[in-house]
DNA sequence: CTCGTAACTTAGGACCCCTAAC
DNA sequence: GTTAGGGGTCCTAAGTTACGAG
């Protein structure tokens, strides 16, 4: 967790140093101890050979206790290593707990034997760098300061970078990790320094999106690469050799063999119509029923590529990852007014079997090989001319600078447009999404006004004006999306609001011990069942039996509306307004007001974030964002839940141990104590030892020695606890999470000003819900916004 | 005004790769 | 060292909306 992570770092630091100078040694104090210090002092342990201050002293009990701590689990050999060993370990201990807690043993051990070799070097080496880094930041945070806003993200970037080596310092060697961490801060800084920030700048006119355009044009797929002459396809049993283009449609379909597609009708179907186009005369009269083909060894090769590919080792997937990093660099980029900006999709769809979602007419169908002589390439006419591949031209060059698009093409199953855009995180989708924010923020302002119009519009005698209301209910209540018409036989059967029909809702007057009840049940985008029983005010509900009066399951439940009337009608409203514009607000205030209602500033870290899942995820249910249960989903449930169980256990057996321990201090007299603490005889080693180093009398240790059992135990128990309840919760965002998606909300529909001021208000690191993605796309939201924004 | 389509956003699934746990 | 799981990225389909032609 990166909220703590800042502690240990400061401690590793502050160990470090001691390790040089002995006198401040072990100024360390955990907050949580203090107390503790406290009766202790006033107690019997005051007893001490040599006149330390009090602080000192203090210290090295603190010191001992946790030493009296470990001396119980490790075994702790003070006769026969020696001096050195002891306080080897004990140094190790500290570094790696902060607040003296003995943490499980395994990771430890092998921890200590790793340091074991070169103790010298282990404690001195990294000290330099490590001062040198601290200073740095310290540095930033200074520049942080005094510019402010300005540098807020910079210093993040600094700290989270800073945060990563304590967790992962352990293995590798030090100058190996070292290396890697300065190149990637390098990179950070450069990325950071590099980073447009356009948010700062004018906007251009009305409709101008570039003044300048540059880019290498569209990245091709490699050619087609016939099969090896003992892969052979198979018809009714003898073996076929394809000509390239038909053996390219084959190794298509063979290659999804696997897949339930190939098992649909209409998909076999489709693709063996396409195929059969790719076929020489001869192949088509010969291949006549796809039953009677034979993909197998095409699959068995595919599956061995695949395999093959998998397999490969390390240094071959190096190879590849840097071939594929040249292409990016290469064509994955663009310089738009001055600025180098990331194209999002620069690679030319592949050919490949159209995947129509749900029951598509048009699944199978082969998508066909893009040529350059396809696509159209937008670029600035002053700009360099991207070169088309040799031996091709492209379909046409054109310098339009009121489009976002580098280049264009048709494609060939459903005809529509296909763009080259680019990245989330460039302006001008950065700027687009902005605005759209505003929009829904404008919104805000007049939502009574345009409530209280359509509430009104519903008893109007217009039956056009009524349908429209109790869309726009739909839509502002429900966040329905528009619902355009479609063409029929082109798209699979979905509906949004203004296209649903008569067959995909119910009414009931009553259901469930509500009144006017709406059960709405229909596919919408992708496919994707909306279920929903809605209780809703008889207005509306009046009206939708009339609407439906007289008309077929199939027919249009509002049949005098469709999404250019609703959106004319709504843009008359308010500017920029449009049916989508509720979903975007909708969502965004839902995740404000939960927010505000579910998060407790007093919470962790932990429950912070299942809160702000929590009202991530009323959005998505708002908004219907489902996904198909993980298909490991049930087994790792199961195992989660067995972690748990047997988290309980220890939990129990550890609650008991800290009953029995506080028995035994409280119910026993000093004499029984003593008894108890000399009976052990690593205890009495560690006296003896503790009394010759630490200049501290039997006497005081053996209370320190009670003291550490009891607060041991209860270390113990609580941090069972606190793991339990971190499993627990984890358990619950799981099971909740089953269904739904939280990232489409996340985004495309919640202003990630609330989530950035939600996170400095409440003391979140804003890495704990953004990625770096996130937060590259959303650069212009974190830089601006203020504890202080309201959605 | 209707219709078609260009342009752009929104969407879920596939797949890859890193990390934590064993 | 291996592997399972899950987050992140890639991919491209499927929506919405604006706009221009007829």
């Amino acid at each position: 967790m990166a909220d703590d992570s800042s502690s240990p770092k400061a401690t590793g630091k502050e160990l470090r140093d001691d390790s040089c100078s002995n006198g401040d040694a072990l100024v360390l104090k955990p907050k949580k101890m203090k107390a503790k210090e406290k009766s202790l002092q006033s107690g019997k342990a005051k007893t001490h050979k040599k006149s330390l201050k009090s602080s000192e002293y203090e210290n090295r009990l603190l010191f001992a206790i946790n030493i009296m701590k470990t001396s119980k689990k490790e075994s702790m050999d003070f006769e026969d290593s020696g001096d050195r060993r002891v306080q080897l370990d004990v140094k190790e201990e500290l570094k790696e707990d902060p607040d003296f807690v003995v943490q499980g043993k395994g990771k430890k051990r092998k921890r200590k034997t790793d340091h074991r070799d070169g103790p010298s070097s282990t404690s001195e080496a990294p000290l330099p760098k490590k001062k040198k880094k601290v200073v740095k930041e310290e540095g930033q945070m200074n520049l942080g300061t005094e510019k402010k806003k300005k540098n807020e993200v910079k210093v993040k970037v600094k700290k989270e970078e800073g945060d990563r080596p304590v967790s992962v310092k352990k293995k590798k060697s030090k100058e190996e990790i070292e290396a890697a961490r300065a190149l990637k801060l390098k990179k950070k800084e450069e990325e950071e320094k590099q980073r447009w920030r356009w948010w700062e700048e004018e906007k251009y006119e009305h409709g101008i999106k570039w003044k300048f355009l540059e880019h290498k044009g569209p990245y091709f797929p490699p050619e087609y690469q016939p099969l090896p002459d003992d892969v052979k396809f198979y018809y009714n049993g003898k073996a076929v050799k394809l000509n390239p283009p038909a053996e390219e449609g084959a190794l298509y379909f063979a290659q999804m063999l696997d897949h339930e597609y190939t098992t649909k009708e209409v998909f076999r179907n489709n693709f063996f119509r396409d195929w059969r186009k790719d076929m020489t005369l001869e192949e088509k009269q010969l291949i006549k029923d796809l039953n009677k083909c034979d993909f197998g060894e095409l699959l068995v090769m595919h599956k061995q590529r695949v395999e093959a590919r998998k397999n490969m080792s390390k240094e071959e997937k190096q190879v590849i990852k840097e071939a594929n990093q040249k292409i990016v660099e290469e064509y994955g980029f663009c310089v738009l007014d001055q600025h180098r900006e990331r194209i999002g999709n620069f690679k030319i769809e592949p050919p490949a079997l159209f995947r129509g979602r749900g029951d598509h007419p048009k699944q199978g169908m082969l998508k066909k090989r893009i040529q350059p002589e396809d696509v159209i390439i937008n670029c600035s006419k002053d700009s360099y001319i991207p070169e088309p591949p040799a031996g091709h031209r492209w379909k046409e060059v054109r310098h339009d600078n009121t489009v976002t698009w580098l280049a264009s093409w048709t494609e060939n199953v459903q005809g529509s447009c296909k763009y080259v855009m680019l990245n989330a995180n460039s302006k001008l989708k950065g700027e687009k999404d902005w605005e759209k924010y505003e929009v829904a923020r404008r919104l805000k302002l007049c939502v009574d006004a345009i409530r209280a119009q359509y509430l009104e519009d519903l008893k109007s005698k217009q039956m056009g004006t009524r349908q429209r209301a109790v869309a726009f209910y739909f839509i502002d209540k429900l966040a329905l999306r528009a619902g355009n018409e479609k063409e029929e036989g082109e798209t699979a059967d979905t509906v949004g609001c203004c296209s649903l029909r008569v067959e995909h809702i119910t009414l009931h007057d009553t259901l469930d011990g509500e009144k006017c009840v709406v059960e709405f049940d229909f596919l919408g985008k992708d496919c994707i069942r909306y279920y929903n029983k809605v209780p809703v005010i008889k207005r509306v509900f009046k009206n939708l039996k009339l609407f439906m009066e007289k008309k077929q399951g199939g027919d249009d439940l509002f049949d005098r509306l469709n999404t250019q009337l609703l959106n004319k009608h709504l843009s008359s409203l308010m500017a920029g307004l449009t049916a989508k514009v509720f979903r975007t607000y909708n969502a965004s205030i839902t995740l404000q007001q939960q927010l505000q209602k579910l998060t407790n500033k007093t919470d962790n870290v932990a429950e912070k974030l299942l809160s702000y899942n929590r009202a991530n995820r009323a959005v998505a249910i708002l908004c219907n964002h489902q996904r198909a249960p993980p298909k490991t989903f049930d087994q790792s449930m199961a195992n989660l839940q067995a972690k748990i169980d047997s988290r309980k256990e220890q939990l129990a057996l550890a609650k008991k141990e800290l009953k029995q321990a506080k028995k035994d201090s409280k119910g026993s007299s000093d004499n029984k104590l003593l008894a108890s603490v000399y009976h052990s005889r690593r205890l009495q080693r560690a006296i003896y030892f503790f009394s010759q180093h630490l200049y501290i009398s039997d006497v005081s240790l053996i209370a320190v020695c009670v003291f550490s059992l009891v607060d041991k135990k209860k270390k113990a128990v609580q941090r069972c606890e606190e793991q339990l309840l971190r499993m627990e919760v984890q358990a619950t965002d799981k099971e909740e999470n089953k269904q739904i998606a939280l990232s489409t909300s996340k985004l495309n529909y919640l202003d990630p000003r609330i989530s950035v001021a939600w996170c400095k208000n409440i003391e979140v690191p804003l890495d704990k819900i953004y990625n770096k993605t996130l937060r590259d796309k959303f650069a212009w939201a974190i830089d601006m916004t203020e504890n202080d924004f309201v959605f």
